[in-house]
DNA sequence: ATCCTACATTGGACTTTGTCTAAGTCAAGA
DNA sequence: TCTTGACTTAGACAAAGTCCAATGTAGGAT
């Protein structure tokens, strides 16, 4: 994750503590918070960093594709640090649990052309819903 | 639709003007709108009805699988009054536009066992991301 | 090392989307 | 037609996110 605000520096971002603090928080595998999930947890680090500040960061490091934004409930969205390999979202129904997963073959080639309303389709994304091993035992 | 509510109302429903307006705004094939959407059309046929009656009939159709709740851009949920034959979504990236399409394949096969991290996958949903003819040529 | 300034941050007001409640209304069975 | 419990209403409230004017500061220039 340091290299990731080095790539940034290099593409003329200004460093600032509350910036480090919000790639901080974000570092690790499986990580999906929402925004004010990364509020408290920089708050923690820093905590005179406002709300603002880090909606703005998030909102700049989706931009920069270096993060992923994610909405599997319609409710806040979520931020995928793990932007960098192609992959699904796996959720629990009933606590929310959100794991990365790599389906096999090729999800864009499942739409046929004449399903395609004469779209460039360019992307796919794939929500999984199950129980997983903690809930279903509880 | 009609079947809709007379379907509705063997299952102890008070068919009330409000309701019925709401049946017949989510009437057709590619509807996908958002609450507001469906209040301000409803408006149009009763001027009387309010936004609560219109989200809680949208939720009590949801709950009874009448309709589908769709969220594809992370902003307001939509109702997509074609819940009876599965389908995904393609979703226009630059205008919102959203149509019905049905993928070749299994798609829930296309989860490895060991990426199912022990859940129990009961279902899945996709969403294409494309240009649609109109903005492509705008 | 210090100065400058454009960029970043802040707090709070505001917007959008959705939920809840108490009071009034009405569909449909008796 | 009467009655009653389900339905609807307006408006307050809540959650998630955006916007703005004022203030602060990173990092290049000197």
């Amino acid at each position: 994750m340091s290299d990731l605000l080095e790539r940034l520096r290099g593409r003329g971002w200004r460093l600032t503590a509350q910036r480090r603090v919000v790639a901080e928080v974000l570092d690790g595998d499986h990580v999906h918070y929402t925004a004010d999930e990364v509020h408290a947890k920089a708050t923690d680090l820093l905590p005179e960093i406002s709300r603002a500040t880090v909606y703005n960061t998030l909102g700049e490091l989706v931009s920069l594709g270096e993060i992923l934004e994610v909405s599997t409930d319609g409710r806040a969205k979520r931020y995928d640090p793990n932007a960098h390999h192609a992959h699904q979202h796996l959720v629990c129904s009933r606590c929310g649990t959100i794991r990365d997963v790599h389906p096999s073959g090729d999800l864009l080639a499942d739409l046929p052309a004449h399903e395609r309303f004469g779209f460039q389709v360019s992307a796919v994304e794939v929500t999984y819903r199950g129980i997983c091993p903690n809930c279903s035992t509880a």
